[in-house]
DNA sequence: TTTATTTACGAAACCGGTTTCGCTCTCAGA
DNA sequence: TCTGAGAGCGAAACCGGTTTCGTAAATAAA
């Protein structure tokens, strides 16, 4: 059995209310006091009952970060930027991966009305037509912060990077390399951030005199092998694109697989340029033109927003949009 | 102010014991009044105070998982694993992030004697020259299971791959392509893995009459920086290698940027392979001959140990050790 | 009919801290 | 000398469940 603040009363011979009073460094008990108690608590290596702490205190220091999938640059890079800002305060950090599976996203939202978690980080998953989960979660005064994948309707902190402007920067980059077709690839047109992109896309090949038509944007699953056979279809057509947008990692990736099995050459037959965090984008062949987010960034400032609405005393959770610009990085498979 | 069960045993005019028990489903309460407390129950949404029942049960559902670093396709791919076993068990996943940073590791586990979680996986950082910490968690009786980065003088369940005969493997394919001239780049040569795979390596050379010089191996340390200029060293000298075995994702990878910066070709001049659970291997240039760890499975085997041993009453955490065998995967860089 | 057992529930202890409140004693100011 | 403030500490309530134990009534066994 471990040692309980009980037993460092008894053998000092003091009350229980002392000894806890003198461990937290009370001004109510005397240097003498302390010492003795301090000592003491060291020789026997107490430490203390979290749960007993958190029942009382109503905080656990637990952060829950709720993603789609944890095999993808983005995400690793940003829970990597919430982790390391969580450590420096104290946190602990919780992982919870939804694999796309709005099911799973609600059932791990529900579980944090029992108070596991003093707050919520969540890059909301793919297949969401209601936000009640979410709203559920909120309206218990759990702190929650948007990061990348937000929901639009509900009122929260959020950090993004400038979707529409990199969409839209990428876009009219293929346009100056002399792409005519270019193709947009959409992950799930549930996503607020999808149809940012979409929408700078758009506005990029409108800008340009450059015809849309239904064929040019690629609205994908959340399956590979039916987005290789999406993309295979979209590269084998007649009207085969020259120029590739990706909206996702994945998505993007796939794209240089298509191509090499169909011997289709990057740049040279088709442009590509996807958004993504991949550091190794450079050692790609070709190497890629990325739209690179500052996914560490992000999760950073999640992170930060989310402890100081923990911090704040009178938690009237104010809501900070916070937009983090992403880059263009030029490289071969649009040279 | 949430709801209690104190409450509902008021509203109900029954005991606080009655309610607990009606809502455990104990046999020692009614069919009807269990109906009612039920009932009563949903209709207040009534969610238990975890810490409570942590406080009593002295389980909290939460484990830990301990690693070097996230942004690196093993180590995201293995968290995977174990999320995936610790969702479909109940159980929530902590996540902490050493960066290698031996002081982090301990107070990290410092940490753990609070009782914060049930059980522990990891994956130990490299500066490691003492193993008190581990030890320290183990006599407080916390289930920890190693997986691939292990200690080996602890005991304890062990989750690894075939790192000796991996490596022995890909140092055979490489002289099978003629290679003369073989490096090994080693990580921390405090980690029990990197001395598993050299020997391999050293096994393989020797079985093949191929010298090994103190050039052969290359030490590696934590600094992406510092092992640039020492593998740029490398492959600068006059007796620069024909052919490489990396021992980890980030060297592997290095070694490419290295060779593109001093333009040396691959495979023509210099051939490689490297430990990796990289998806897009065969998307570099030119694609990456892989020893590829069968990451998801060691994190989903290590988590399963785990639970094994939270869910055994008598928990005598028995010593389980399994090696999960990596597959090589050839391509252009070695062809 | 008497005794033993089971059923259904309540009172209270318990987990291990935190916090409130009250008491005693000391010392300064009047 | 009397009053008031403050220092130092203890008793007990409290957080919100869980569990033990006791008891009354109902049922079964003798």
């Amino acid at each position: 059995m471990s040692v309980t603040i009980r037993q460092i009363a008894t053998d000092l011979a003091l009350a229980v209310s002392t000894v806890s009073k003198a461990l937290r460094d009370s001004h109510e008990i005397s240097p003498e006091t302390k010492r003795r108690v301090f000592d003491y608590a060291k020789k026997l290596d107490y430490i203390p009952n979290l749960y007993a702490s958190c029942l009382k205190n109503r905080k656990t220091g637990n952060i829950a970060v709720v993603l789609p999938e944890i095999a993808d640059s983005f995400f690793s890079l940003a829970i990597d930027g919430i982790e390391s800002v969580a450590q420096h305060k104290g946190y602990h950090v919780m992982v919870y991966l939804t694999h796309e599976d709005i099911r799973k996203e609600e059932s791990i939202l529900r579980d944090f009305r029992s108070g596991r978690v003093d707050g919520v980080l969540i890059s909301v998953s793919c297949g969401a037509d209601s936000n009640s989960h979410i709203h559920d979660l909120c309206s218990q005064h759990i702190p929650l912060v948007f990061f990348d994948r937000v929901c639009e309707h509900i009122q929260a902190s959020k950090v993004v990077t400038n979707d529409f402007q990199s969409a839209y920067n990428a876009t009219e980059h293929l346009i100056n390399r002399g792409c005519n077709r270019i193709a947009f690839l959409a992950m799930s047109n549930k996503l607020a951030i999808t149809n940012h992109r979409q929408k700078g896309y758009e506005e990029a090949m409108c800008r340009y005199d450059h015809p849309i038509d239904k064929n040019s944007v690629l609205n994908c699953k959340n399956d590979e092998t039916e987005n290789y056979s999406l993309i295979e279809g979209l590269m084998r057509g007649k009207d085969r694109p020259d120029g590739v947008v990706g909206s996702g990692e994945k998505l993007t990736t796939l794209v240089y697989t298509v191509c090499n099995d169909l011997n289709l050459r990057i740049p040279h037959d088709v442009k590509i340029v996807g958004f993504s965090s991949l550091e190794i984008a450079s050692l790609l062949n070709p190497s890629l033109t990325t739209i690179t987010q500052p996914a560490f960034d992000i999760g950073k400032t999640a992170a930060t927003l989310l402890f100081n609405a923990l911090e704040k005393k009178k938690g009237v959770m104010q809501q900070e949009s916070i937009t983090i610009p992403s880059v263009l990085f030029e490289r071969q498979s649009t040279r």
